[in-house]
DNA sequence: TATGAATGAGGCTTCATTCAT
DNA sequence: TATGAATGAAGCCTCATTCAT
């Protein structure tokens, strides 16, 4: 449809627009126009590619979180890692789309994954199929008697998601550092934290002295 | 003035109605007068009362936000409890908190507490106030021995509260099980899960058939 | 009915408190909140001793106005006065009121005798009397061949009546210096510029050197 | 874009309505609808060129103020006149104003000019100008000996100006007798109560029998 | 495609007035 | 008289969406 040559993609380009926008402002403090402004497009034109206001935004979603689905599928689908190897990746996955697109990502958690009265409950079947995803890892280890029997995989799921959700929560608001390095060392510590727990292992670890 | 016998308290009348209607409709998708309706009084009396539409959410979130504040400093407080222990304290505070009083709790957390760009951004002192009071807890630990000294107790804080906050949102959305039981049961299962980690300890079970 | 004793005549404080906030913030930009506040009373006891705000506005028009009117009156009876006297007498009857009530000559100047499209127009026959009154001195003046015959008595009176609510209006918005000095050489000044005219008589002053 | 033959400007159609409705009803007393109505326009459309219902009055009367102090700075810039000839033709240009388009002069004068609390104190600097403007011309005929010497520029111009709206406001509330002829003579008459007097000069006028 | 003028329902807020005590 | 809580109509302004060009 367009992406040719010199062409701009219009489409894309107010959509790309909407994310800068819609993370500055919020979905409900901003204007079509300011979206349109900030693509440097007309008023009407987003009507001519989008149906509404939400529909941008519900598109950003869909988009990105089926992008997410499909990485978590191919991580579980990797043979040759553990479990926790599994969530080492997912946990990894969701940083990195973070600090590649921070703006889309903090609308997507704030505008949708944690709103529950609006598009939170419209997407609420594909928010649970990311859950259900991490719970599959979570079971496979359950299963294969690493993780613990008493916790369910959908509950761990849960923590593990919040945790990591909370993580970048604290980056958009400031109350975390969010350098490059926070955030690779953050993949890590945050499975760390939730598998290892953030205890020390009563035989792992000999002894700390203070 | 208020609150005695049979003369019902009006503002507090407004107040809870603003519960209700901010926890079914939500914030941005009701009206003022959705709020009078719900108290069974005159629209403007709610003006009589308060400033604004706003005014009323962030006072819902303030006096609960303290309590929670204040209930997490005399848990900290208590000498004889171990970290782990305090930390279990206060996620039973909060899913108590859930279990009593789900719709303010729904209200609290979806229209403020993850609500980056409008109140969110508002109360961020007040919110990171709690992120700190959980990482008071957990670097007391760190220094005797008994938490990894890895994680910081910033990050720790976030992971811990992010999981309870998952929980909430589960059950909120009917996503995970809300009955009295799995309430109780979380209590203990989300300390274990990021205390104690999801992971069997390699000493402390010696192996599990699964 | 009141005023008796030490006991307050609440009545009239609270039509002096509608005087002040009147002239400070303008009828349309106040409350009756606001005048109910500045006297010092209950809100509801405004509306037991008045109809409606508006009824305030009338009766501090009308209690006033009548007083000029029979000023004028009482002026245009002396009959030992010449015209020009009469109306230095009027002038300075004028000018004194704002001296010692400006806030009031300042309500009814701004909100009732030039306000066209709400109190102006319900008073207009009251407005029109002082009009026609003192269009009887200047008719008495043309009649005597004081006055000139070209300009009728209605038209010369809203000149005159006009420069000086006028010269109110300068000292009202600070476009005139506002001393009791400035006050009193106003009386004769107004009178000297109407009657007499800006310009120099032909005769009657040799030859001013500019 | 706009006034081109065919091609109603709306945005000239929604200032004239408000005009229309400014006058017949009075700024606080009308809606934004009843201006909308009046334009046949819809409701919205007034938001999409002004800012605020009190943008319009704004604009109209900062569009036909400039025009009226424009208008005195080049009367005054006639050097062939002498000062009461340039008088003569500010009133005249004041009262034709009026002639051609009397809603738009009532709304100045009611709203703006004589409203001291809204409007009146926003343009206070603008209003002055032409005080000020009218002075000067005073002024020239005070040095020049013309004028008396005891009545200061900045009062005369008052009274002047003071004389001319209280002519305007007569035939806006059907005080004064409002035909053509009528506004015609206006135009001397007042130069000639204000400047030459009411009085009979001394010399001039030998003697009149009434 | 592209523009931006035009539409109009929706909703917050104000505040004069009433009323129960 | 005196209080101030309670009422609810009114109106400004916003802004998503449509439409003519």
């Amino acid at each position: 449809m367009s992406g040719r040559s010199g062409a701009v993609d219009k489409r894309r380009l107010i959509l790309d627009a909407a994310i800068t926008v819609f993370a500055r402002q919020g979905f409900h403090h901003c204007r079509v126009s300011d979206v349109a402004d900030q693509a440097g497009v007309a008023y009407g034109l987003v009507y001519h590619y989008f149906d509404s206001k939400e529909q941008m935004l519900n598109e950003l979603f869909l988009e990105r979180w089926q992008i997410m689905l499909d990485a978590i599928g191919e991580i579980d689908a990797k043979t040759d890692l553990t479990p926790r190897q599994k969530l080492r990746e997912v946990a990894g996955f969701i940083i990195d789309s973070y600090r590649h697109e921070p703006d889309l990502m903090k609308v997507i958690i704030v505008e949708v994954t944690r709103a529950a009265n609006s598009f939170g409950r419209l997407h609420l079947e594909k928010i649970r199929e990311a859950y259900n995803r991490i719970a599959v890892i979570v079971e496979a280890a359950r299963r294969d008697g690493t993780f613990k029997q008493d916790i369910s995989s959908e509950f761990a799921a849960m923590c593990f998601y919040g945790a990591i959700e909370q993580l970048l929560s604290g980056w958009i608001f400031d109350l975390l550092p969010a350098t490059e390095d926070e955030f690779e060392r953050a993949k890590s510590l945050v499975v760390e934290a939730i598998c290892g727990g953030l205890e020390v292992s009563p035989s792992s670890t000999p002894a700390v002295s203070g």
